[in-house]
Formats: C-alpha cells, sequence, structure tokens
DNA sequence: CCTGTCAGAATTGGATCCAATGTTCAATTG
DNA sequence: CAATTGAACATTGGATCCAATTCTGACAGG
C-alpha cells in the first residue's frame, strides 16, 4: 500500500476535464496531498504516477515541479520527491503566516466590501453548520474567509493568503479530532462578519487575531500530546 | 532586440556550476528579470531560450514552471511565457505583503537573535555604504533585512519573505532612480539594528513599518509622474 | 472596402529514448 | 568479522521526435 492504491479513486473522479494533462496531474496531486489521502513523507515515484494517472513521466515531472514551489513536496535532484511532512512545528509556521497576512487583507478588504459579499459571507455560514464532511468543511471554509479579504484591491496579497489557507487544509483533519465537527469556532466567523459589516476594521481584526490564536493553540495541544 | 542578447553575458558569467540544467536555467532567468535585464512584457520564447542557454528545450520548460509559481511569469497554454509586467499597483501590492510579513517575522525573531547576527547585520550596512552597483545593492538590502529575521524558529514564514524580499528587487531600480543611491535610507537601517539589539521590540517593528511606508509612498509617487 | 473562413506556419504540449547519478548489496580484504 | 569497494540496478535528468493548438495571412464573398 503505497497511497497509489488511494489516488485511483480521486483520479478517476477527477476526469479529463483539464486544459493539459500537467494542469490535470498538479491539481489532483495538489488535492490529495492537501486532503491527507497522500501523508507526508510519501515517496512519489515519477513511473508509478504516470502509470497511474495514464499519462508519460513528462506531465508528472512539471506539476511535480510546480508543488515543489508550493512547499507542498521536497525535491532532491536524482532522488526524488516527498510529500513535505506535517508536524508541530509547521501548523506552528503556518498560523503564524496567516496571523500575519490575514488581518492585513481584512483592513485592506473592509472598506471595499459590499452586501454582495456579505450575503455570500453569510451564506457559506450556513452551509457550514450544515456540512458533515471534512473535505468540503475545508472548502467551505476557506471561501468564507477569502470572501471577507477579497474586496482588496490586491490580488497577489490574496492569492498568497490562499494559498496559506489552503496549507492549512491538510490539518483541519486533526483540528476536527481534537475539537469535535459541533464547532468550527462558528461563533467567530458570525462575530467576524458583523464587526465587517458595521466596518468596524480593529474589532473584525481582534476578532481574526483571536480565532487563529486558539485554533493555534488548540492544534499545538493535539500535536504535544501525541509526539 | 528580444532580450536574449542581454541574456548572453547573464549566461556565460554563471557558468555550469549548477547541480542540473534546469536549476541553472531558473537561476539564471530569475536573476535576468529581478534585475531588471528582462523586461515585463517580454515573451519568452523556449527554443530561443534552449539555444541561449546551450540546452534542450526540456530543462527550460521546467525552469519556466516553477518561475510560473513564483508569480514571475504569466503561463498560458499552447501560447507561451510572457515575464510579469511591473506597475504601481503591484508595488503597492508587493509592499503590502511585506508590510504584513516582516513585522512578524522581526517580533519573531528578535528574542532569538544574538551577537553573531548584529554583528552580521552591521557588516552588510557599512558594506551598503560603500557600494555602487544596484544589482548588488538589492543582495545585500535583503541580507541585512533577513538576518535581522532570520533566528525565527518559522522557516516556512522566512521563505516567503526572502521570496518577497527578492521580488521587491525589480522595483529597487526605480527606488534608487527616485532617491538617488545615497540614502538607502541608511538610517532607519541603523535605528532597527539598535532597537533589535536592545530588545526593543515595539520600537524595532515602528521602524520598519515606517521604513516600508516611506519606501512604498517614494515608489508611488515615482510612478505616478511617468504614467 | 470590410469581414469571415480556411490553410499553412510557428509554437507549445506530450511521448519515447538515452545518459547520468544515486542506491544497494554482495564480495573481498584488512 | 567489520569495513570498504565496486558492480548491477533503480530512478531521475536531458534530448529528440511527434501531436495538438494557436496565430497569421491570404482569399473569397458580401
Amino acid at each position: 500500500m503505497n497511497g497509489l492504491t488511494e489516488l485511483a479513486a480521486v483520479i478517476a473522479e477527477a476526469g479529463g476535464r483539464h486544459r493539459t494533462a500537467t494542469a490535470f496531474v498538479e491539481a489532483t496531486l495538489r488535492a490529495a496531498i492537501l486532503s491527507g489521502r497522500l501523508a507526508g513523507g510519501t515517496p512519489l515515484r515519477q513511473e508509478d504516477l504516470a502509470a497511474a494517472f495514464g499519462v508519460s513521466r513528462m506531465p508528472v515531472r512539471e506539476a511535480l515541479r510546480q508543488l515543489e514551489a508550493q512547499a507542498l513536496l521536497d525535491f532532491v535532484p536524482h532522488k526524488g520527491a516527498v510529500v513535505t511532512e506535517i508536524s508541530a512545528a509547521d501548523a506552528a509556521d503556518t498560523y503564524a503566516i496567516r496571523m500575519a497576512l490575514e488581518p492585513a487583507a481584512l483592513t485592506l478588504s473592509i472598506p471595499h466590501l459590499t452586501e454582495v459579499e456579505f450575503g455570500r459571507a453569510a451564506d457559506l455560514l450556513n452551509d457550514m453548520d450544515a456540512e458533515e464532511d471534512p473535505g468540503r468543511m475545508g472548502e467551505l471554509n476557506r471561501r468564507f474567509h477569502m470572501t471577507l479579504y477579497e474586496a482588496a484591491p490586491h490580488p497577489k496579497l490574496l492569492a498568497l493568503t490562499e494559498s496559506q489557507l489552503s496549507s492549512f487544509d491538510r490539518y483541519l483533519r486533526f483540528h476536527l479530532a481534537a475539537k469535535g465537527r459541533e464547532h468550527m469556532s462558528q461563533e467567530d466567523h458570525r462575530d467576524m462578519l458583523a464587526a465587517a459589516r458595521a466596518r468596524d476594521c480593529p474589532r473584525a481584526v481582534e476578532i481574526l487575531r483571536g480565532h487563529l490564536a486558539t485554533a493555534a493553540a488548540t492544534l499545538a495541544a493535539f500535536f504535544a500530546l501525541r509526539g
């Protein structure tokens, strides 16, 4: 069991609706890593991946290169690619980045938010209340946060923020395991939305910081009691 | 004149001291883009690049993929790669990211800094006073900032910060053109180092924020008076 | 004179083949 | 018996070749 059998299902469902084979491989592999189906430390053999995807080794190589640039795997010349390990330190690292980026994005976004975004954010919160699947939950959580940020006229900052939020998906499973799916800190989310709606930027940022801090603490505690 | 003749000199001096051809092409192209030798909007023809580097098209393709992931060029399927344009909006975007990341990195680093780092930072400041070449200046500036951050036990945050500092190199030429090379805000740098040495974190962060804000304003003004 | 269409050229995406490097394991020697 | 060396194997890096897509420009039709 090398993790490739895990991939088979994902590959089948992803279908061939991508522009290029490289994009197909890249998107599928990233989803597999972020969702935890490909665990940290898994070595990725180009030949095997090519066979699993039904393409040649070349699009696999290009996809691996891009995933390396996204820090999702470690690439050593002539040795191969390995899925980046997750750890307590890495989780703390990711949270430090989110704690830096997201308050900035929120601050720059709030003046430009409209009822359109507020409505979408509220809808997403309701969807999250109903959602059971952890994978979908990560997607909804990411979209809720990004909806509040996306009015900021800073595309690169937004792209960075979204990429970090995606990285966090790798830890969401542990987070849910630690706290139970009941409260994904939905009160924090609703308070933050209310503060943004009232254009109370300092309060919204304060809630966001607390939200991230408690989440980071939860994860740290979870990692602590299992070495 | 397609910019490739510009590359020839860089390629020659870079030599073959890289692990792989892909790494060689990637490093050289990135340096050429960041230093401005490859201007924004330049289309990158794989065949021409391969000929210029003396390799086949394949390492060029892989290098382009990685540079795309670093947002240094735009990649459109079946159309090709184009060096990302720089603009006032993009500059403001980059500064917003630096303003978010660097204070966080500095805050996390200051408690762990030792005399080793302080000494290196001071040396770098002296080197900057003596430096004439704009390219080297960017390198020194980046290393000075990173020296003050690198004690933070957050490798991913540091990698992100360094990559953003590199992106800023593309704007350094304009910055120097606008203010003159005499003062790269060396007073700010010295004050920041002094505050860090005194473990006065709030003050160091305050100086850093002001440093970045004035730099951003200088660049914005420069862009404003030339469309 | 303008516009739409179609054919040829240019360019990139993908596959296969060969070369270079790293790893592993067994045999030999101290 | 342990350490070391070297040879065979596995895996990745690079080159060449073929296929798919897009752009260019000319020509016919309105």
